[in-house]
DNA sequence: TAGATTGTTAATCGATTAACAATC
DNA sequence: TAGATTGTTAATCGATTAACAATC
């Protein structure tokens, strides 16, 4: 939410949440076997202004040639450099719920460059079971696990009430950025870096999309 | 990434993405048993401009008292009221794999008026399960059950190369939303409603973030 | 060449933030 | 009252889109 005030570098937000977008089309079937491909063409595709993904790429220093376009083999290869897909980093995951269980299963984070050691619960029936070759701790050992193989990423997968408990024992730790899947903001010092990716907000929106044509009586006042 | 030329309301984007939020921190222990809230407080624990948490009430035309602050039970109707927690919304659900299986275990959604009734898979060893109150069917058994149960809102958790297949089907059977989970966005007409949701961006700013302060260098140039 | 596309600069648009009057 | 807060209007800021020159 906050994103506007920390961006130094004059590189748009959006531009880089866009970024994994076009990674994902360019290496989809829908585009396989193209050695170039043009803005206009992926903009016809992604529903997206084509001016746009010329200045993101641009941002990126991709550049392309008159009147043939961009090299996908550049495009990907850039992109995947930009996000860091060959550093892989490392991460603690917090939660094994649902979600929880659902990211440490995810193999694609591996190609992605995020890479989560070990992961934690509350719940000590949990404590000992390895999935997808990642070690279950009670959460109480946390900070050992901590001091003995530090990570920079924390996953927060635990249920909104005890996302801040967990937030302060990651910054405690030394945590440098925190990837927060709880309904509930967490609060953190400046020099942390927190994202919050709650699916509520896209489930918001759908609502209000589908709302939207039947208009909504409020307070005698069409909203 | 298309939302702004749909938004014929006047309602800014951001603030709908905001909406949970509010509702989650107001319902939360951090505020439980307050009556009354100001926008700096909640502005404090957020980490929001105080000055847009009073525009994004006075959008949802929630009105507070001078000094004293928004009544905390009137935010937390008008909000759920505006998200239409109280309406329910039906969906179906393509792809049980990690994901696909936390949203139909994720029980807050019927809270917050989505209820997933039926969840398809390509893979006949599923079909025939329940999970969670929810059957599971083959994929190929979509339409018919459609047709005996219609839904607004169709959900894809299948990989990024299969999502276009799966969307196309949900059009053609009369789906009015879809929520799509899966890294590569999909083509749909106009009248569709598509929400795309996918964590990749959410992992692609943490990177840039934390790469932000030691300078990538590229093409010989710091970008 | 004619036409398509890159890539940059300028204009527009929308969201956030600042300023401030009204109110309790 | 003095001070805090709402709520609106204006200013700012940033992102998107339009325009267009350059190029192949």
């Amino acid at each position: 939410m906050n994103d506007r005030k920390n961006n130094t570098t004059g590189l748009p937000v959006p531009t880089i949440r866009r970024l994994p977008l076009y990674l994902s089309f360019l290496k989809s079937n829908k585009n396989k076997k193209r050695a170039f491909i043009s803005a206009p063409e992926i903009a016809r595709e992604l529903h997206i202004d084509s001016t746009q993904i010329t200045k993101d790429f641009s941002f990126i220093n991709v550049s392309g040639k008159t009147k043939v376009g961009y090299k996908t083999s550049d495009i990907i290869k850039i992109i995947e450099k930009f996000l860091g897909y060959h550093e892989p980093k490392k991460a603690f995951l917090v939660g094994l719920g649902n979600l929880g269980m659902a990211l440490i299963k995810y193999n694609a984070f591996s190609k992605e460059g995020l890479k989560i050691t070990i992961a934690f619960d509350i719940d000590t029936e949990k404590a000992g079971i390895e999935i997808n070759n990642i070690k279950v701790f009670n959460i109480n050992e946390f900070e050992e696990n901590f001091s003995k193989a530090p990570v920079e990423i924390g996953i927060i997968t635990v249920p909104s009430d005890h996302a801040q408990k967990v937030a302060d024992l990651m910054i405690k730790c030394g945590i440098k950025a925190i990837w927060n899947f709880s309904a509930t903001p967490i609060s953190v010092p400046d020099n942390i870096i927190v994202e919050n990716t709650s699916i509520d907000s896209g489930l918001a929106m759908i609502t209000w999309k589908l709302n939207k044509n039947k208009p909504l009586i409020y307070k005698n006042r069409i909203l």
